[in-house]
DNA sequence: ATACCTCGAGTTCG
DNA sequence: CTCGAGGTAT
């Protein structure tokens, strides 16, 4: 080396240990001290450096992370001592801990017994689903990295592991013995594995499966570039070989060590003694599974001194003193014995999966939803199938993929039928729609049986006792083919029905207690059905089930119209001024009204008693958003833009005068020529004419029904509020009940225009987004404030 | 025209 | 919860 080293020599010192320390930083400590482009602009001063006096390019440097192509596959690389394979023990079923965890108690007694100690110490760790790898290190340089291959004999795959960051190229600290091998896991880390997929989508590229296969598919790249383009991680979990060195008597000693000299552990690694403490640390880790950054299948435990591991011994691969203790898999492989059409309300036929049986994550999953058609392709799904089912994040079932290589060779690709199930009609597809949905409408029982459902349901008429399974009969036996006959049901015809059901069922216990009981049901249903009788109009618009309109569009509805007269009445072009309501949702809407079936439906439920506490004049708002212009505007004249239509309308603030004056006038007002000719021509349609003088006069009556003075303003109006987490005292639905009545908005995502965030406890993702956004954030004590200072 | 942002609809099991 | 699509702001 130079007596006096030149600058660029002292330099480049400094980068790499510069650049080494960012790592270590990031990787190890968790705790990232610069950011990915001052990284970058430090490897890139570097390699410049290096380019320019190779004599520094030395094969520990952090610009050689990426190497050269590895040419015809991998060398094979003996492990000197082989990698192991743990023992597997799964959840069984069982009352108590020492039953469904019975393979535990039978590790923790064999080693209780065969060291003679009570309550011995365990290492415990989680068990990382990635890929496991063997490192070399040579005088505190990285030379060889290998996969486990069978454990005795793996992949060379040291170029491509040069490019994990996590990996030291060289070891930090002191101490290291001459010869050390450390093992651990290659991961791919869940927003890394999230992030490769959102570009691989958007170029086109096939995403990866899970961050496990993308973890062992990056390793064995040929190309290292392709490696160091998606980012993997990688935690040390033992040590293989050691030469010329010592190591601490204890495997958690030994964890704590690697750490020193630059491997990352993870931080969940810990000490447990006894039964009691493994369980508790695998319930403990259970618990934050999903809130962990990356994917794991289970803990491990191993006996923490090696002095016990070596009386233990080995049973032929595995080590008696050590083994994974898997959670219930999330994944599983099973067959799909038919694809099958389930019509929803609004007639959408959704392909599902019957599976065979199987255990996913804790439950017994024989279903699971193919969306659509698209999907079915996309997955090539076809009866017979092996699939695999996974229960994600929440709690729904879905077919990841399909196991091509088990297809029986007859199998033929699935295909939407063309006629609903279940009454027959055309199954029809909308132009550019994902869904095929069944022509039949309420003719479809499948539809009508939905419709009532809907109908009754929580959020709905809310009524309480009418399940699933009873309107299923009552549709089927034909008792109720709209909602309004509900309210016909006596608990004589119940009671009857009743027994009808249990007959064709085959379940007929005709007994006096029977029959006791059946009247009880009854009368709670009745009982039930008559409460749900006085009700809110905005529930009951979005009983009525109206395609596009949920809850959040039937409140829109009954805040500015005020009446279901007025709703009922009103054509699309007028409801398209309401905010959120568009020419879809508009036409969705007076569509519906505009077939007598369904007039007759509401009249009927009107007699049956239905009645609201909350009907009120239209909102004085209205006012400003009425007038002629709105609806020339939807007549989408052309060459009339809003410009022209409001120079119209200025001096013929009426459908009447505008056709008084005729075009001579128009043009004289100002109107280009073009447009008087096209505006002339539209009216003179007589099918243009009728809607627009029909809108004018709907307009007409809501100016009419207007209140006089306007009603003061709500004083949370125009108001965004998000609600996240759990609210102890007041709870979510009585929160946004409470702040609507104020006039606030309550939204269910944090976007820069919100207000403000209520977060209760254990608020999540919208609490995060709140803070970047940088609104304000509550909790519920100030909410509560609010809402009592306006006398909530 | 495009890029968000919301809302609506559908889904499973205990 | 997730997807698709409608509505609106840019």
């Amino acid at each position: 080396m130079h007596p006096n080293p030149p600058a660029w020599h002292r330099r480049a010192a400094e980068l790499r240990e510069r650049i080494e320390q960012a790592n270590h930083r990031y990787y190890v400590l968790d705790d990232p001290d610069i950011t990915d482009a001052e990284y970058d602009r430090l490897l890139r001063e570097l390699e410049a450096l290096e380019e320019a006096h190779p004599q520094l390019a030395t094969p520990d440097s952090p610009t050689r992370r990426v190497g050269a192509r590895a040419h015809g596959g991998f060398a094979e690389v003996h492990h000197a001592l082989p990698m192991l394979s743990l023992g597997n023990a799964f959840e069984q079923d069982g009352q108590t801990d020492r039953e469904r965890f019975r393979e535990i108690v039978e590790f923790e007694r064999r080693v209780e017994q065969t060291l003679d100690r009570r309550e011995p110490v365990f290492s415990v760790e989680p068990k990382l689903d990635g890929l496991a790898i063997s490192l070399r290190y040579e005088q505190g340089v990285f030379v060889q990295g290998a996969t486990r291959g069978d454990g005795e004999t793996g992949e060379d795959v040291t170029a491509n592991l040069r490019t994990v960051r996590a990996i030291p190229l060289k070891l930090r600290g002191s101490g290291w013995p001459d010869v050390l091998e450390v093992r651990g896991e290659v991961i791919m880390l869940r927003k890394d594995f999230e992030a490769f997929n959102d570009y691989a989508r958007a170029h086109g590229e096939r995403p990866l499966a899970n961050p496990r296969n993308g973890a062992a598919g990056s390793l064995r790249q040929l190309d290292p570039a392709v490696t160091a383009r998606r980012k993997l991680s990688f935690f040390a979990y033992a040590v293989g070989m050691v030469e010329g060195g010592e190591l601490p008597p204890t495997h958690s000693q030994t964890l704590a060590r690697l750490r020193e000299w630059g491997f990352p552990v993870s931080p969940e690694a810990d000490v447990a003694r006894g039964f009691d403490g493994l369980i508790a640390y695998y319930r403990r880790i259970g618990a934050k599974r999903d809130s962990l950054p990356y994917d794991i299948d289970g803990v491990v435990y191993k006996l923490d001194d090696y002095a016990g591991q070596r009386a233990m011994g080995f049973v032929s691969r595995a080590p008696r003193w050590a083994i994974a203790h898997k959670f219930p898999a999330q994944e599983q492989s099973t067959v799909v014995e038919a694809i099958e059409i389930q019509i929803g309300r609004t007639g959408a036929a959704t392909p599902v999966a019957r599976l065979q049986p199987v255990q996913v994550a804790g439950v017994t999953v024989t279903n699971a939803t193919l969306h659509n058609a698209d999907q079915i392709a996309r997955l090539d799904v076809r009866v017979g199938d092996t699939v695999i089912v996974r229960r994600a994040g929440d709690v729904i079932p879905e077919v990841v993929r399909v196991q091509t290589e088990h297809r029986a060779p007859g199998a033929q690709p699935w295909t939407m039928p063309a006629t609903c199930p279940v009454c027959g009609s055309a199954l029809m597809r909308e132009e550019g729609e994902a869904a095929w949905r069944c022509t039949g409408g309420l003719v479809c029982p499948a539809q009508r049986k939905e419709a009532l459902i809907h109908f009754a349901s929580r959020r709905a008429m809310d009524i309480e006792g009418l399940g699933e399974r009873f309107v299923d009969a009552l549709v089927e036996l034909d008792y109720v083919r709209t909602p309004a006959d509900l309210y016909d049901l006596t608990v004589e015809r119940f009671v009857a029905m009743k027994q009808a059901i249990d007959e064709r069922e085959g379940t007929t216990p005709e007994t006096v207690k029977a029959g006791k009981i059946a009247t009880k049901w009854a009368e709670n249903l009745v009982a039930g059905i008559d409460a749900s009788r006085r009700t809110t109009l905005p529930r009951f618009l979005y009983a009525l089930g109206i395609m596009h309109i949920g809850e959040s569009t039937a409140r829109t509805l009954a805040t500015w119209l005020g009446s279901l007269a007025m709703v009922r009445s009103t054509p699309a072009p007028v409801l398209r001024v309401l905010p959120d309501i568009g020419d879809e949702v508009a036409s969705s809407i007076a569509g519906f009204f505009a077939q007598e079936g369904n007039q007759r439906v509401v009249d009927a439920l009107l007699a049956a008693g239905i009645a609201f506490a909350d009907e009120a004049p239209p909102s004085p708002r209205l006012r400003e958003k009425l007038g002629l212009a709105v609806l020339l505007d939807h007549a989408k004249v052309p060459k009339l833009g809003p410009k022209s239509t409001r120079l119209l309308v200025e001096h013929f603030p009426t459908l009447e005068r505008l056709l008084a004056a005729g075009p001579a006038h128009w043009i004289t007002a100002g109107l280009p020529q073009a447009a008087a000719a096209n505006l002339e021509a539209f009216l003179a349609e007589e099918a243009n004419l009728a809607p627009l003088r029909e809108a004018e006069a709907a307009m007409r009556r809501l100016l009419d029904a207007l209140p006089q003075q306007t009603a003061q303003r709500a004083p949370l109006e125009g108001q965004t509020v998000v609600l996240t987490g759990t609210l102890p005292t007041l709870g979510r639905d009585e929160a946004k009940q409470r702040l609507e009545a104020l006039g606030a908005k309550v939204a269910g995502s944090v976007s820069k225009k919100t207000s403000f965030v209520v977060a209760g406890e254990a608020a999540g993702s919208k609490l995060d987004k709140a803070q970047e956004l940088g609104v304000p954030v509550w909790d519920e004590a100030r909410l509560l404030a609010l809402l009592a200072e306006h006398g909530g």
